[in-house]
DNA sequence: TCTGGGGTCCTAGGACCC
DNA sequence: TCTGGGGTCCTAGGACCC
């Protein structure tokens, strides 16, 4: 017999959390932008009423944002970070099975509380999270995290459902269920599989759990088959209660205007390096591929874009090291006369740290560096971010992004969890 | 004028080894 | 006509997620 599973996930995170920190725009439209305050990444129910659509460029609404007088935030992750972690620490409450999915979901076992109504126990978790937090949540129940999804969307969707709570768990109808579910809702199915599905004749999600197994399996590899028998009610997708160590490593920004010179962009990759470096130790891994890309908007007339790889004879997860190579790669990319818009440093081939092959080749006294690395991480950690930088890393910050709408950064990062810090990567 | 930033998993094919 | 077989590593590409 499967256990029930719930998915707590947070209504509008980001434009909530906003409103949760500032009551003079709650109840008023508000929407959240990306990184360089370009387009729209989240939108409070207000703001969707006026038929704004995520994703959407803001000098597209500019008008109706203005006529509406809608609030505009600039992104603010510390504040979306320390919200999360509020969330995942009352859920341990309720529930010592928690998976933190996402920043603003999270999977909760409730095999052990089958003997109690479901809907009124997710209620309360419900309660507690909106009186202790003031975000809003809808909690979706089922014997698989695939139909808890759809039973979240469903209770997202529908207010005749017990308000914010939907278990179809004990409700015994999931047919029903899988029938108004269009395949391109379900957990799993992008828009590349709903059109090829679709041109099968398979519309709702209880079409394509009647599919023949061997033919999901050849057309969508095993994990297509795994969502079509989650879909029938056969758990498929564990439950990960411990974060595994991220595989590979990316930080990539777009700046704030158009670069030309090679010394901004040496600047920025600098800072991304870092960056990079410093969520990968605290992971404790060393990386054995470091790659730099440098590119034009993807809008530009004239496109261009140069991506530079390099595989380490031995993993380092030393700064000062992988700078040397990052910078030598935006050397090797750097082409005079284009108007640079993005750079991104990827770290991969990640394991653990203090446990790499090493060469005989080697020339790097490697204890030395990790001393350095240490104590900059140190006091960084303790003074904050950047008290110590590289020099490479500059001062001029050509690169800079936009961010003219932020709230305010209340927020003490030490009362964040190196966790937390890793998810959203602004240790 | 202004157009997101991260990640994961799976598969197939080639290189290389014994 | 026959043309080893199995294992691992690596890469590239394609799909997906929030």
């Amino acid at each position: 017999m499967p256990q029930p599973i719930a998915i707590i996930d947070c209504n509008n995170f980001y434009a909530s959390c906003e409103q949760a920190l500032d009551p003079a725009i709650a109840g008023r439209p508000v929407v959240v932008l990306s990184n360089n305050d370009g387009v729209i990444i989240a939108l409070s129910n207000e703001a969707k009423a006026l038929g704004i659509e995520k994703f959407t460029p803001v000098f597209k609404v500019k008008h109706l944002l203005t006529q509406h007088d809608v609030k505009i935030c600039s992104a603010n992750f510390r504040l979306y970070a320390y919200k999360s972690q509020q969330i995942m620490n009352l859920l341990g409450k309720f529930s010592p099975e928690v998976e933190a999915y996402s920043i603003d979901e999270a999977f909760v076992n409730l095999s052990g509380f089958s003997r109690f109504n479901l809907t009124d126990y997710a209620k309360e978790i419900r309660e507690d999270i909106i009186n202790k937090t003031g975000i809003p949540t809808t909690i979706g129940i089922a014997p698989t995290k695939t139909l808890a999804k759809i039973a979240n969307r469903i209770g997202k969707k529908q207010f005749g459902y017990s308000v914010g709570v939907l278990d179809i768990y004990s409700d015994g109808n999931t047919e029903k269920y899988l029938k108004m579910t269009d395949i391109g809702d379900v957990w799993g199915v992008g828009r590349r599989y709903k059109k090829m599905l679709n041109g099968f004749n398979i519309h709702t999600a209880y079409d394509f759990a009647q599919a023949p197994d061997h033919w999901i399996r050849k057309r969508m590899s095993v994990v297509g088959l795994r969502t079509a028998w989650e879909l029938r009610g056969m758990p498929c997708i564990d439950m990960k209660y411990e974060q595994p160590a991220k595989k590979m490593i990316m930080f990539s920004r777009s700046f704030g205007k158009k670069l030309k010179n090679k010394e901004d962009l040496v600047e920025a990759v600098a800072l991304f390096t870092a960056r990079a470096a410093e969520r990968m130790r605290s992971q404790g891994s060393a990386a054995k591929y470091i790659s730099v890309y440098l590119s034009t908007s993807r809008y530009a007339e004239k496109k261009y874009y140069e991506k530079c790889e390099m595989r380490l004879p031995v993993p380092t997860d030393a700064t000062c090291e992988i700078l040397s190579h990052t910078l030598k790669a935006v050397n090797e990319c750097f082409e005079e006369g284009i108007l640079y818009y993005k750079a991104g440093v990827l770290l991969s081939g990640l394991q653990p740290a203090n446990n790499t092959q090493t060469s005989f080749l080697d020339t790097v006294d490697r204890y030395k560096m990790s001393r350095v690395t240490e104590a900059v991480d140190r006091i960084n950690m303790k003074s904050g971010t950047d008290t110590v930088i590289y020099a490479a890393m500059g001062t001029k910050n050509e690169w800079k992004q936009n961010q003219n709408h932020k709230s305010q950064n209340f927020i003490d990062s030490d009362k964040l969890t190196i966790d937390i810090k890793r998810s959203v990567g602004f240790l």
